[in-house]
DNA sequence: TTGCGTGCAAAGGTTTTGCATGGCA
DNA sequence: TGCCATGCAAAACCTTTGCACGCAA
C-alpha cells in the first residue's frame, strides 16, 4: 500500500504524525487544525480535510460521528488496527457529560458473532458508539431527583 | 408534564403530528421542513428547530446523529417508547449502502444488562446505532473481490 | 516536466441567534 | 396584559470546491 498513496508532503506527515501519537483520542478536523498551527507552521484548513479524506480511503484513519455538534471525529487506525488488535473495541458515550469510554469486553464479542449469524449483518465494532449514561451522572441524577 | 411545557401553538402540534405519524422514520430537520411546508402553511426554520429542541427536551423526541453529513435525524419517542415498549430496539446502519435496519432482538438486552452490571454504564438502546455492513453489501463486495 | 498537493478564498449546507411582531394563557 | 413563540434575516459553524501556484517524483 505504499505505490498509489500519493505524493510524500510535510503536511501529510505531519497529520499521520499526530494522530499516530494520539492513538487513544477521538480529534475533530478543529482540534487537528489547531494543534499543527501551534506546533509548526499554519495548514490550510482544507488540506487538513483532504488528508484526512485521502487517509480513510487508505484505512489509516477512521471516521466518526460523535460530537453532538456537526463536526466529525478522527481517530488513527493504523497498522495494528487493520490486523484486528482494535477491531473488539467499542465505544460508550455518555449523553450526559460526554465522555468516551474504551470497552474491551469479550462478553461484547459475542454480539457481533450473534448479529452476523442470526441477523446477517456483519458489525465493525471500533465504529459503533453505545449511548447511554455513565454511572458518575446516573448517581448525580438519583441525588437529583431524591 | 403538561405544566411547564410551554404554549399550546399549531406549529408544535404540527411537528408532534407529524413524528407521531412517523413513528419508525429518522428524518433531518430539512425534511422535516420540507413536508410540513408542503403540508400546510409555511413553517420557518428556525421554528422547528425550536421546536425540536424543546420536544427533545421534554423526551417526546429523540436526536440522531445518523446523517454521515451533518445534518441530525430525529424520531417520535412518545408515551409508549417512554414506558419501555420501545428500549428494546436496537438500529443497524450499513455504512455502504446506508440503509438503516431495525432490530428488536432478545439476545440483545443481554447486553444491556451486562454492561450495566459489569461496567456500571447504562445503556439506551434506542440511541445506539450499529455500524457495519449488510447481507447485500457483503455479499455485493465478496463478488467484486473474487 | 508532469501532475498531484497546497493554500486561499468562496461557496455549500446545517443550525443558531437577534429582534420585532403575533398569539397563547 | 404579560410573556412565550414565531418568522425573517443574518450569523456562526463545519465542510467542500475552484483556481493558481508550489513541490514531489
Amino acid at each position: 500500500m505504499s505505490r498509489k498513496d500519493g505524493y510524500q508532503t510535510k503536511q501529510k506527515a505531519r497529520v499521520l504524525d499526530f494522530l499516530e501519537q494520539h492513538p487513544a483520542q477521538h480529534i475533530t478536523a478543529a482540534e487537528l487544525l489547531h494543534a499543527l498551527t501551534e506546533n509548526g507552521t499554519p495548514m490550510g484548513s482544507a488540506t487538513v480535510y483532504r488528508q484526512l479524506e485521502k487517509l480513510e480511503a487508505q484505512g489509516l484513519v477512521r471516521r466518526y460521528s460523535l460530537d453532538d455538534r456537526g463536526s466529525a471525529c478522527w481517530q488513527y487506525a493504523g497498522a495494528e488496527a487493520q490486523s484486528g488488535g482494535c477491531m473488539n473495541h467499542f465505544h460508550l458515550k455518555c449523553t450526559v457529560c460526554g465522555t468516551l469510554f474504551h470497552l474491551d469486553c469479550d462478553h461484547l464479542h459475542e454480539i457481533a458473532s450473534h448479529v452476523a449469524a442470526e441477523h446477517g449483518f456483519c458489525i465493525d465494532p471500533s465504529r459503533t458508539v453505545f449511548y447511554g449514561v455513565c454511572e458518575t451522572c446516573a448517581n448525580a441524577a438519583s441525588e437529583e431527583t431524591e
